[in-house]
DNA sequence: GTGGTCTAGACCACA
DNA sequence: GTGGTCTAGACCACA
């Protein structure tokens, strides 16, 4: 599993490890019954400490996204993908909603909102990076 | 002037009134010259903190958008209506990449966060109270 | 408030804080808009971490106990009767509902089971403090 | 012998596993002199640590519950009949004592539990398993 | 003053 | 080995 943590960029580390979990079930690449890399091993791999990886799978075991197995480790959830998918669409519409309400208050038009969203919809996608993918273990 | 302060939606109350302050001189709602109602009287009618007014004055004053005029409050400064112009399109614009960005990462592809865009700005418009306008103080 | 804490009885120190909440709100004990001491009055109250209230109030907040607000503390949030009484009653039928299935499955029969049960509702209640009850500000 | 074990509802696996020898010895579903499975058999059987199950067999044997009998396994103990009533209505009289604390202390009255606890007896045990039964092993 | 986040480190139960 | 809990203590944003 490949995360892209960036202390401090206002988002709570913890919230992106959520996020990040979240959006990579969403998009299967994590499935269901996988198993997640021990807490300190995540804590070691994004180098932060065991309580905030703590701190966000029980976030995470809260929203029924993963399970902890006493002594063995955490699993992603049964339901996972489909509560993945309600969250991701929640989380987004929420932040979307939010910004053009706030460009519409500002005395923006709809139109002008538009061309703005579609001029980064061009540009953004080339500069990300190719989405988190899990360790390919296709067949291991 | 009309502010619509939210508290806890996540953004600082600070920086909501510094945001709303900006877009209303950048929508003409507020010009050059203009008085600002007291601190006091802004905590009182927003229902907030002094040191919370206080501060975003600070931050506008600093941002060249308003001055203190000796023994008389504050007035929107001169040259206002460029910076908010600049303000306002960078605010907004930093602001969508996040989100986009986000969404992109998710696993969303352009096109569906294209739809969502659209058919939130559709909906959203007519939801939205009147734009905020300065209390008709035409000449006081 | 009164809380009573029994630091590692088992039951985490943090989830005894939560319940006991809970049952105070249900208890009507605590109202809706009370407002709650401070994490670091409650912690050394509680002669606990700062960190372990909260823990508890992160979940309070979650489960829609209590709201936070920046710089000012914590209150019993709105709906917060109705969540309680619905979570005391899930908390405690879960628990009964388990030690019956226990005694069950041991060979006990319904019968024996109700006699004891009958037999410890006669003696306990004289045992027990008298409810946890907040600090008589009926007139502050 | 069969076990129900459910890894994760809180009570540990091999207090389970513990709980259940108990509770089968004392409705004579085992009796004094009957051997039980092999750790190894057991582990496979309940799909669980064998380490799990040597802990249970540890406090099976503190307790008096069970013998080791060189190198043929463990057989269940001469006094373990009248041992295990006696545990059985401790482990569960504890149970019942905390949970119908916990209900008095949140704000519960008497009369309330009772109606809870008689409802639960008549629904719980059309649903419950027929009882744990050893393996008719009448004579091996 | 308030709550929120994070680190460092210990200890424990469990498998 | 695993996760869960707790403490101690720092630093921050906010009101």
């Amino acid at each position: 599993m490949f995360f892209d943590i960036e202390p401090s960029n206002g988002v709570p580390i913890y919230d992106q490890i959520v996020r990040q979990v979240k959006y990579a079930v969403a998009d299967r690449s994590l499935r269901s019954g996988q198993r997640l890399p021990s807490v300190r091993e995540l804590a070691t791999q994004l180098a932060v400490n065991p309580n905030t990886v703590v701190r966000a799978m029980n976030q995470l075991r809260n929203d029924g996204v993963v399970e902890s197995q006493r002594g063995r480790g955490m699993i992603v959830a049964a339901g996972a993908l489909e509560q993945c998918r309600r969250d991701r669409r929640e989380l987004l519409a929420t932040r979307i909603e939010d910004v053009l309400t706030e460009a519409l208050r500002s005395g923006w038009g709809p139109d002008e909102i538009l061309r703005v969203v579609e001029r980064k919809l061009k540009t953004l996608p080339a500069k990300l990076p190719p989405a988190i993918t899990p360790e390919t273990e296709s067949d291991s």
